[in-house]
DNA sequence: GAGTTTGAAACT
DNA sequence: CAGTTTCAAACTC
């Protein structure tokens, strides 16, 4: 017998919706509450996650598009379109001409060939102009097909289509819990005509669904990630997300894996690459990569931000992009951190110009955005070509300077290795630390800071790090009762470390399974487990269902179970890095990070224990580099 | 908030 | 590749 709730979850298209919405079945669905209805998501969510089809042309043609335009233009209803064009444009006259060519010069203009960006630049402006709008507007118009003209929503058909709709977002956590508040808080988002979200998702899911090929074709890389979410947000969605219900965004998402120590303070927000990476796991993959071909960046200065917010912020910012911000401005990243919603990179950069990787929106990919404190920063969009130069070259050092400095892979803790196996991170710092005199306690320590444990590849010394020592020895018991109150020591508890949807944080990380907060309703479980859609039913799923705690990381968990599936399925293929076919390849014991090809990596620290091949999952890291 | 410490990044 | 310098974050007072 079909469960109301599994009825939704068969809804998985909008044909089988318009079916359904004549049925019995459907008609008992729509009495349903909004928060029963929900129940549906997670396998709707993996359905439709894994419809995505396409595999990504991954590592192709990453041309940086023109984020001013699309940047302001994706301002959609701001007042200010003008303004923002004309603050652009003076501010890339008055200010970036000069010193762009200054910056050119150090970074070797010749690496920068002008019309590089122009074609993608044309077909985005194509696409952001034209074929969005027109699946926003069918969506809508389907949107307002499902609304019932009664005052009563049909919070059943709403709630199915929006779920659907949404969950072609990457941004599970934001769109997710942004659809959940606003399905179930009131229905005054939809009768009132704002219908924001619902149109929002609309649009999202037209636009995937109808042009999704068009989008294959036309989408590539963004050379530099706007400010936040732009892994994991559709841009279309974004655009809504960011104006519409970036209230609900959770802001940390989308930072580099730098960031992790500080968003995973939020406890609920799953760092963009664990995300990515996993997701994407090798170049066959059909999600992140995909995505983020389908889906433009985000505009920086909106996403993270209340969408009021944002608007109000962008022409202040925008005017004072490149310009030096006082000091006063400076927030330090605890102070960030303790904000939660908005631990965006912040830099204070002042000699480096931001075009260094000592400067941490860089190194994170994203521009710097108004509350950096940076002096005579090039990291903004109006500079794009400079960044896009500098990263290039930065890459040709070393392919892997952008990439996630922590690799989060569930398999980790199997692939790493047996003196790192017994370590309860599930990642490693990719290249490892060199502390010297800190002990890896400190933020000093990358390893630390990334909330993972140190390992072979570290050099520090007197390790103690408090996630994992170097030399594999677990915690002390007064330190780890210090740090989570609990030891794990049993394989089993360190797979529950490994699915442990919560992020690299000293406290949770290490909070035994018995003080976990279970929801007292367990419909999480259930939903968890269905992001095992297809798996191999691994222990996971228990483990996974017993750590379910809150309702905001299921996306996150969705995301992370997924990824187990993938990892089954593809742990033997090598992550490839964004550069073509090459396999990007960490030295222990060299900062530095080699390339090699693909006939050899036996000979690599990619093969441990048993040739068993550690896997270093490289996320959707869009290179700014054009590949040719 | 200023000064110090630290280690990564950059440079030689 | 090792040593040195530069840099900015983290930290301390």
């Amino acid at each position: 017998m079909d469960t109301p709730q599994k009825s939704i979850t068969q809804i998985g298209t909008p044909v089988s919706k318009l079916k359904a919405e004549d049925s019995p079945v459907f008609n008992y669905i729509c009495s349903l509450s909004p928060i029963k209805s929900t129940k549906s998501i997670p396998i709707t969510h993996t359905l439709s996650s894994l419809n995505f089809t396409s595999p990504p042309s991954v590592f192709t043609s990453p041309h940086a598009v023109s984020h001013k335009e699309s940047r302001f233009r994706s301002q959609v209803n701001s007042s200010d379109h003008s303004k923002d064009g004309v603050g652009s444009n003076e501010e890339a006259g008055s200010i970036g001409e000069k010193g762009k060519e200054e910056a050119l010069t150090e970074i070797e203009q010749s690496q920068i060939p002008k019309n590089e960006c122009n074609t993608p630049r044309v077909a985005n402006d194509v696409r952001d102009n034209g074929c969005c709008e027109d699946g926003g507007m069918n969506l809508v118009k389907m949107c307002d097909n499902v609304k019932p003209k009664s005052d009563t929503p049909d919070w059943g058909t709403l709630i199915s289509a929006t779920t659907e709709l949404i969950y072609n977002l990457t941004s599970e956590s934001e769109a997710y819990s942004c659809l959940l508040k606003r399905t179930s808080n009131s229905g005054e988002h939809v009768r009132g005509g704002t219908m924001s979200t619902l149109e929002s998702v609309s649009k999202t899911n037209v636009a995937n669904n109808e042009n999704e090929s068009f989008d294959d074709l036309s989408i590539s890389h963004r050379g530099v990630r706007r400010r936040c979410l732009d892994f994991e947000i559709p841009r279309n969605s974004q655009q809504t997300l960011g104006e519409s219900s970036s209230s609900c965004v959770v802001p940390s998402i989308g930072l580099h894996l730098n960031a992790i120590p500080m968003s995973s303070k939020d406890n609920n927000v799953v760092n963009e690459y664990s995300f990515s990476g996993n997701i994407k796991v090798g170049s066959q993959s059909f999600t992140t990569s995909d995505l983020h071909s389908k889906h433009h960046i985000v505009r920086e200065n909106e996403i993270g931000k209340d969408a009021g917010q944002a608007l109000e912020e962008f022409p202040k910012s925008s005017a004072l992009e490149g310009l030096p911000i006082s000091p006063k401005k400076k927030r330090r990243k605890s102070e960030q951190s303790g904000e939660g919603e908005s631990s965006c990179k912040r830099c204070n950069c002042k000699k480096s110009k931001c075009l260094k990787l000592y400067c941490e929106c860089f190194a994170a990919g994203v521009y710097c955005i108004e509350p950096c404190s940076c002096i005579d920063c090039f990291n903004k969009s109006i500079h794009e070509d400079v960044v896009l130069a500098t990263r290039k070259q930065i890459e040709s050092r070393n392919p892997l300077a952008f990439a996630p400095k922590v690799i989060r892979s569930s398999d980790s803790i199997i692939e790493v290795g047996d003196d790192t196996s017994k370590t309860p991170a599930s990642a490693r710092h990719k290249r490892g630390c060199n502390c010297k005199k800190s002990n890896c306690l400190k933020k000093y320590c990358e390893c630390y800071q990334g909330g993972v444990g140190c390992s072979i590849n570290c050099r520090c010394e007197g390790c103690k790090n408090a996630f994992g020592r170097k030399d594999g020895s677990l915690f002390e018991q007064d330190e780890e009762n210090e740090v989570s109150g609990k030891i794990v020591t049993t394989k089993t508890q360190s797979n529950v470390e490994l699915f442990n949807p919560l992020p690299s944080t000293p406290m949770p990380l290490r909070q035994p399974l018995a003080q976990l907060p279970i929801p007292s309703n367990n419909r999480l479980l259930p939903s968890a487990s269905h992001f095992h859609h297809g798996a191999s039913g691994s222990s996971s799923s228990g483990i996974y269902n017993i750590r379910k705690p809150d309702m905001s990381l299921l996306s996150h968990s969705r995301i992370e179970a997924i990824t187990e599936d993938i990892d089954d399925d593809m742990s033997e293929n090598l992550i490839q890095s964004p550069l073509n076919n090459m396999k990007a390849v960490v030295s222990p014991n060299s900062k530095r990070v080699s390339l090699q090809h693909l006939d050899s990596s036996e000979t690599t620290p990619w093969r441990r224990n048993g040739g068993r091949k550690l896997i270093l999952s490289i996320p959707t890291f869009p290179s700014l580099t054009p590949h040719h």
